[in-house]
DNA sequence: CCATGGTGTGTAAACCTTTACATATAACGT
DNA sequence: ACGTTATATGTAAAGGTTTACACACCATGG
């Protein structure tokens, strides 16, 4: 029972008096055996106390019962409702889950494709747009892989994402029908291209309002708290100033707070403030942060979805996945007020 | 090259035309090789692209070279940075990391026990207290373990922390140094043992300043925002109010914030604040929090050493290593008004 | 009664390593 | 020259599992 070493499938067929083949059968395809054999192996694993061996049952069939993620950082506050996603999908079939992070450095990325190479990992779940595996990437024979956020560079991935232009509108949308007209978007075209579909969502909405380009306000910034601040600063400068500020994503609306704040100004009441992402601290803000909230567990649930199917199928149903963000209202948002500059 | 199936050692070794016992020992212990071997054999690695399979090679071994990470909630913010650290440390000793959370349910801490029953993992790192493996634990055979914040309740488990006596202390001397003299401790003592330190941390300085129990004020919460809350509302419904809040954790001082503003207080003008962990959002409340910063990469680092001197060892050098936080001065703290109620 | 087929079980090979042991060669001291 | 020792390499077993193949048995249908 409790013995040094643990039992084999060998000490449970000695019990069951039958041949580790058939101990095999009872467990991974009990159809198979008999139902009064069936019985006794039941009976002798639970007196062993026997699990099978995974490292010599990853041998045999080739290939392992683990998913490794490769994040550029674990402590996204993105990530790790994500992960419980992904995690929850995989257990439900019999896979464990695999962390990686490359802070994106290629040296670690290289670690983790020797890792992939030596086939102890099924399956690859990637939360960047590039390869993390250097120059190596062109030639690197992957596993089965889905991408998550974003569309991964290297064709052929298919990826998990969400609607950010939907999600962008729906922010717009609230701002149009609280009654702004002249509405900043405060962007970053650069780094992710969710980014970019923000701010198509941005445009697409105020089309839809038939509001002239007279009053759309583009600031480019790179996505960051400082940078939000900075769009403020630049703004005030100008002559025209928006009665909203509707934000690439949260990050940028923290930083927009923090400065329209600095000036004095009031928020909702001297200007209204939207963000994206809905990350854990926009609900601590003064005022409240209202954003859009990316569905986190259920883009994890559905990206393991995927990757498993391709594990048994080996083609993708689908290439693309975009999941439907949902507007949170706080109390960052209200009708403009009539009395302005 | 580009093979279908990747190359065993039997292919390099063919290649170098030596035995696959010479490749293994050319790659293990390349100093028992003759130097002119050991370059044929590299070269043969290069040819091939060789990495070993490391399931045989756990098989073989009889033990793995990943190392379980078992945490009741991943997107608690202080998991992420232990997680660096605990990552760094164990890939430059050649280790991977697998993470398990358990969300408080037995049921899941099961399947990772047979997980480690399956000699999937080498060793063991535990972020609870207690060991999250039901009834079964008594009897569980554990591989080598390590406890972080948390001494684990079934003995013989060595951990490492931080002296959340010491970090306390701080936090008060801080108070006291500003001038504070009544200062309410928002405390919890039932869910932590942490939080019970942090309590004492408090009472020694209260004691090294000679400031007697009739200035001291204890509520007991349990560590929640809406604990904070609460405690501000009973604290009024009182006669004597303190000057200062120091709270057992950030949660809970964020709670004490919002009541205090609600109740149309300024902090920290009228009241200081201080919390303890140092989350995420601490700097962005307003104003930013004081509080004491959890080490949290070097936690990470520290229980990951420890835990592969025993593994290499067998025996723990420490069974508790604890390590000191810093103070964080941010702007809810400051001198006690001298008009005040 | 025999041919056929289905069902249940056993035998043995394979997966890829590591390493104890054996063996071959070289170096050295006498 | 020969025994002794050190060095370098090879042979083969072992680790725990899965599964193709073979086999035994029984039922069925003619």
């Amino acid at each position: 029972m409790s013995n040094s070493t643990p039992a084999t499938i060998e000490d449970v067929a000695r019990i069951a008096n039958v041949s580790i083949a058939t101990v095999s059968r009872a467990i991974h395809m009990p159809e198979k055996v008999a139902n009064s054999t069936r019985l006794k192996v039941n009976q002798a694993i639970a007196v062993t106390g026997y699990t099978t061996n995974a490292m010599a049952r990853s041998l045999r069939l080739g290939r392992s019962n683990m998913i490794l993620v490769v994040a550029p950082d674990i402590g996204d506050p993105n990530f790790s409702n994500i992960l419980i996603g992904l995690e929850n999908e995989a257990r439900s079939h019999g896979y464990g889950i695999l962390i990686g992070h490359t802070q994106n450095d290629a040296q670690r990325g290289l670690e983790y494709l020797k890792f992939l190479n030596s086939n102890q990992a099924a399956g690859l779940i990637l939360f960047t747009g590039i390869l993390p595996f250097g120059h190596q990437t062109m030639t690197a024979r992957l596993p089965p892989s889905v991408g998550v956020f974003e569309p991964v560079f290297n064709g052929g991935i298919p990826y998990v994402g969400v609607d950010d232009v939907a999600g962008a509108r729906k922010a717009v949308d609230l701002l149009i029908a609280e009654g702004h007209r002249k509405i900043a978007f405060i962007g970053d075209s650069r780094t992710r291209l969710a980014y970019s579909r923000r701010r198509m969502g941005y445009e697409a909405g105020m089309d839809a309002a038939e509001i002239g380009a007279d009053l759309r306000i583009v600031f480019e910034g790179d996505g960051t708290v400082e940078s939000g601040r900075l769009a403020v600063e630049q703004l005030f400068m100008r002559d025209t100033l928006p009665t909203a500020f509707m934000c690439v994503n949260d990050q940028t609306a923290i930083g927009v707070m923090i400065g329209l704040k600095t000036r004095g100004y009031d928020i909702p009441r001297d200007f209204s403030v939207t963000g994206f992402d809905d990350v854990p601290q926009a609900v601590f803000m003064t005022p409240s942060l209202t954003t859009i909230r990316q569905p986190r567990t259920a883009i994890g649930k559905h990206a393991m979805a995927l990757l498993l199917e391709l594990l048994s199928n080996g083609q993708p149903t689908e290439t693309e996945i975009l999941l439907l963000p949902d507007l949170v209202v706080r109390n960052s948002v209200s009708a403009p007020s009539r009395v302005r500059r």
